[in-house]
DNA sequence: AGCGTCAGGGCAATCGTTTTCCTTCCGTTG
DNA sequence: CAACGGAAGGAAAACGATTGCCCTGACGCT
């Protein structure tokens, strides 16, 4: 271990010096010419690299030393083989990777790897039969664990019934209850959005967001909604619903616009629409913050930096949510299981779009 | 079991016919049980089931009933273990897994799927320790192979000497020449771009890019240069380095404007820079693409279809690099290594902002 | 001195597949 | 009819690590 600290040294600061680098594997060291060249059996050895069984210090010290020497890494077919267990599970994407996935395979990978697992990447690309085959080869390859997610939030039927192993969603549910379900809570990400307006004193607010059909457009606007007559308020207009991009956000605020609606604050479904919202309104002539206030949803950094003022943002915590998910599967691996949606709540980030002094 | 068969069908593909689904995989069976349910030795089954020794037809398909009516998925561990070979590669990004990696990973996995491999994701967020970490990982892991990527093409040191495994760098390349590597062919994209904006019949050009110390806007840089001075021209303004962003795109507007250099073109080193200079600049009054024409680089689908007018960009083919890279290590896997860099052109995908006519 | 105990470590089975021999059984041929 | 050859399939040895069991000394106690 020492050793191995220092090869990484080595390697990255002064390059000539390749004694002990991994360049040194180059046909994988097996357990028993560790052991030989320790002295000891095989058995033997493998106790002293585990630290199980009942050794002197000093012979676990000089196998420790031999492996270091081979460079031995032990071979995981061979330990799965006889542990009944891989280490490794499955993240099989039923959308493609995108966006939304990113942070959530980063998320989970992070707790992952911190136990030593590894992680198989399966991108379904919203085919069903991807994604059965992946599935199947997950299962083939005796994953400990599955992590299923999607770049949609809707409940989704269940990928499998009675899988020898543990499945936890992501980002997306199971429409199975007593699936293992991690969500953001949208809900309260709105809810959110709206009362930071309320709080920056808006009062004519306005909901402009994806399509109808899609779930997390309803929920949000829903819970947005909700917030705002729970203050006695209405909404400012109707809710627009339209595509989750930049040019409907310009074109909602032509809409707005039209309609003469007194809108003094928009809360947006996405950072998409709400950077269009910014642009067209400014061109209209309408100061953001001063006259209309906007919050957009994700918090995605290429949007809510490169619009104009910087936008107020809802941030889901996609990280948070692959690392829960992923935290879940380890402890269902592990003999507890958990059931049920879990949803995690999302954080709002005050920027330049909602700043009550503008300058 | 019967219920939960059909409850996958019901939901995957033809209710009713719910015989073979996954469902039945429930712990997995071994080759021994088949083999016993077709009465045949384990040996037999496992010949029939890969299509090798001489055994009679209706031998190999009562084994491959057997097979089908247990859901017998071969277990990976023992077979890796014996075979030698794991069907596994593994995938290190050194930054971290981003806008770049993801058509890249997209890429590779496609390629390799499609051969049977898994991918092991591994997310070295620029830490060296966390790639040796995860290098011996995957060396562990027997992994038949290693894809190294990253978000920058600079070329880098070799992650190892001497692996026991081929590696191929995909976007990033190593420094040894010796190493495979596929790379964007930077040079021909900022040629593509240069040659586009003179074939629309535009002679005062300038150059926007990234930070100096960055390998892209060099590269790109120099290329740009080269292919101007080759049409008989000298840039319209020096080469502005500054970072890859919106914000410099802004900026770098106001200094090309305020130095009353005659531009009636800006090749923009992406396609954030170029959607940042086209808000300035319309702001200013010009004209986009009447007065100044744009291109941009990357071809990412947010930044050319949200800018106004919708940029003209180079698309380095990011999935192709991933396949290839991926095609190639199957390749070096197969005994068959190639070495060195090998430079993928991309395209130019041209829309309005260099539009001859912009109506 | 004799017995018990325990530390230290070797042996061999085990995990599930594949593969290399073998064996057996027929059919064909000299 | 004997011998040979090929087809069909079984037996068992790998692959590499782990682990329970057993063996061997050495030590301590009576």
């Amino acid at each position: 271990m020492r050793a191995c600290q220092e090869e990484v040294t080595v390697w990255l600061l002064e390059p000539g010096n390749g004694e002990e680098t991994l360049g040194t594997i180059d046909r994988a060291a097996t357990i028993s010419e560790v052991a030989a060249l320790a002295g000891v059996s095989p058995g033997t050895a493998s106790k002293a690299l585990n630290g199980r069984g009942a050794l002197r210090p000093e012979t676990r010290r000089r196998v420790q030393e031999a492996a270091e020497q081979l460079g031995f890494v032990a071979n995981a077919a061979a330990r799965s083989l006889q542990a009944g267990r891989t280490y490794t599970v499955g993240m099989i994407t039923t959308d493609s990777i995108g966006r939304f996935s990113i942070p959530l395979l980063i998320g989970a990978e992070d707790a992952l790897g911190a136990g030593q697992v590894s992680v198989f990447l399966c991108d379904a690309r919203d085919d069903p039969i991807r994604e059965q085959y992946y599935l199947r080869t997950l299962l083939g390859r005796q994953v400990d664990g599955i992590i299923v997610t999607g770049r949609r939030t809707q409940a989704r039927p269940p990928i499998g019934v009675g899988l020898p192993v543990p499945v936890v969603y992501a980002f997306i549910s199971s429409t199975d209850p007593d699936d293992c379900s991690v969500v953001p809570d949208e809900q309260d990400g709105a809810r959110r959005a709206v009362e930071h307006l309320l709080a920056i004193g808006r009062r004519r607010i306005a909901h402009v967001t994806g399509p109808e059909h899609h779930h997390s457009a309803t929920v949000r606007a829903d819970a947005a909604l909700r917030t705002l007559s729970a203050a006695g308020l209405e909404p400012a207009a109707n809710v627009l619903f339209g595509e989750w991009s930049e040019a409907w956000g310009r074109q909602a605020a032509g809409i707005l616009l039209s309609t003469g609606a007194e809108v003094d604050a928009v809360f947006c479904g996405s950072d998409q629409i709400a950077r269009g919202l910014a642009e067209a309104l400014q061109e209209a002539g309408r100061v953001v913050p001063r006259d209309v206030a906007l919050v957009g949803f994700d918090n995605w950094d290429v949007m809510v930096d490169g619009s104009r003022p910087a936008l107020t943002s809802i941030d889901m915590d996609l990280e948070g949510i692959g690392r829960t998910a992923a935290e879940l599967l380890l402890a269902a691996i592990n003999g507890n299981p958990e059931h049920g949606r879990r949803a995690l709540p999302g954080r709002l980030i005050p920027r330049a779009s909602t700043a009550v002094n503008p300058f």
